[in-house]
DNA sequence: TATGAATGAGTCTTCATTCAT
DNA sequence: GATGAATGAAGACTCATTCAT
């Protein structure tokens, strides 16, 4: 993806177990951002954790807000791509909502960090990363909400709510996960997955 | 809650518009927090907005962060009136359990500064504080499970999910409503209720 | 000019050697500016010198530029007051030009520093503390140039220049004064002030 | 001045428009430190202008003070090389000060970019390199001096007035041209140049 | 000759809080 | 009860320069 590319000019980029600076600084930044908040953790805090001075850090990112926006790039990208998989899948539109709400629940999991940050410090973006990230998170939406409406006009589903409404219903279960889930709680990924997606079906069928 | 107290003594609080300072600097750090987030509001913005003048207000509350506890006290207290009283009701459990889930869903919509500011700045309580608000949180969600413990064991809920999870599904997607509710938005706090309470039922009912 | 007013309240502020802390980062702003520059001096070399801490300078100077500003201010308050004494002498018009001459070589060279600061650091004001200080400087200008249109009407002085450009040509030996000359140096300021004088009235007197 | 040397070894320089990197850089620089000042602007600023990397830069240029420091020496080669010529002119004193007059405000508003660094920034240049630059600019003075000096002991121009002081008060208004001067003004290069010149020889003559 | 990574000291500013009155 | 002065630690960010290639 980034590699051969012929020669290369100027000094190389020095890496730390493989990782360069750019790379090592999201590392740090995703831990602290989701452990102390985007305003509890300081540039400092980032830069000491990246083993990289601040320099270094501002070389490879305009601002601190850089940083975050990076991070929700990253996220709505991976999420994206998996939603489009499962929607492409050859299953009934039950089971593909099915699957996808469990798939979304452990990506969620899986990447607890990225999303304790997601909807916590959306607000601290600037503004036009902030706009740019509420394009993508909608386009996501509205990929899952055509699902529900394709199970409505099949008659899988009960017409009788609004499938917009009953996505932002999904989702929010979903989004809130890095409220209460704890890795060492007792319910596990794949059961709360399951649960989720039995619950949310089981809601929108028609009986 | 704080007033009669017979006689009072000494100068009577001042008051703007029928409100005492504190309640102002409430009022204010309360709309201040859910627009710019607690960090990114400072003292002097809130004493500003209230017209009240720091020292004033440090002499009402001890610091900036009893102003935010203060704000998730008065949501702690009125949820767990709210609930307390639909559990209290002399209604099958399966229409306590659709009460209850309408009533959060207005009165968060009634109270959506307070709703956004609570998950979002949760992690900025103080320690001490922090956990206070969790217990009483904890609380709240055991009623609920309760409900739907009473639900399950009566027969008219299914036992094949665990209500723990049940909970955290229902509240999750309550809990993100102001990620993406807004007023001059198209559903109603009404219509949301309702559909939110549909579904859940529908979800956890036996078939 | 500040003083009596009543009771005040809050905590008076402390002084050294009767001067308050505002007054004494404008005279410290003042001497270092001129020495080393608006650039070439931190925030913190002005606290050092005028023995205040930083917070407190913010406390009562916004931004550094304010107090770069406050400066002009200062200097353009004195220099339209001379202006305008001069010019209401009951003399000739040519002998009110010689004065005024006289008098703004004087000052100058009494306040030498903030001559220095003057039109070195200009541009480094912020744009819209430049544009007031322009303002104020341009009716100066107008104020002296009335005085050799006067001249010019009364037949004492040569109407083929323009009295605009006149003004221009003596007000820029006098503004560059801080670009060489020193209180060690040979001519005093009386002497520099009657030279100048001299010369000019000489140079736009009629034949 | 720099070029032609015989025969050239190694890469031509790249040059773009003609121009090669480090006139470019100089080019950048001038227009740069005029528009925003030398603090104000940065190598950044100066190598993105030039379309330049930095080490090329630092390849030229020991550092950016000497950046500043080739536009001084620049400026003075061309003053000087200007005074010289019409010292030696084959005209009457007062004559060839007029010229000389003239030359320099026509020079000086040519180059306004050069003359508003000049004094702007003279304290910004390292230390030894001020040294030098006032040297030079000593040079320049005391041979304008020896002119005005000239004309005394010829009886055509007054000694009631130190020549020194009337180099100062005529260079003065030449050097704060920058100032006040636009192209856009009303006041064309001649036209100011003329009444300069007129109104230092009519100030300096015997009556 | 030229590149682009990396440095590290330094910049202005903010802010919750305490203090003297 | 209330004021406004004062604190001091910390914040994000800049920048001239050096280094390895």
């Amino acid at each position: 993806m980034s590699a051969p590319e012929g020669r290369r000019r100027g000094r190389p980029p020095a890496t730390v177990n493989g990782r360069t600076a750019p790379e090592r600084l999201l590392d740090a930044a995703l831990e602290l951002f989701a452990e102390k908040g985007f305003d509890g953790t300081s540039v400092q805090d980032v830069v000491r954790a990246a083993g990289v001075t601040k320099g270094a850090m501002y070389h490879y990112f305009p601002s601190k807000d850089d940083l975050l926006h990076e991070i929700y790039l990253r996220v709505l990208r991976m999420q994206t791509e998996h939603l489009d998989t499962v929607v492409a899948m050859d299953l009934p539109v039950a089971e593909r909502v099915h699957a996808a709400v469990v798939d979304v629940v452990v990506t969620t999991i899986e990447n607890i960090q990225s999303a304790t940050i997601f909807f916590r410090s959306l607000h601290q973006l600037a503004e036009e990363n902030q706009r740019q990230v509420r394009r993508e998170r909608r386009r996501y939406h509205e990929t899952f909400r055509a699902l529900v409406v394709e199970g409505q006009r099949e008659g899988v589903f009960r017409d009788d709510v609004s499938a917009e409404l009953a996505v932002d219903y999904c989702f929010g279960s979903v989004h809130h996960l890095p409220m209460w889930w704890r890795a060492e709680g007792d319910a596990s990924a794949d059961e709360v997955a399951r649960t989720f997606a039995d619950l949310f079906v089981a809601g929108i069928a028609t009986r």
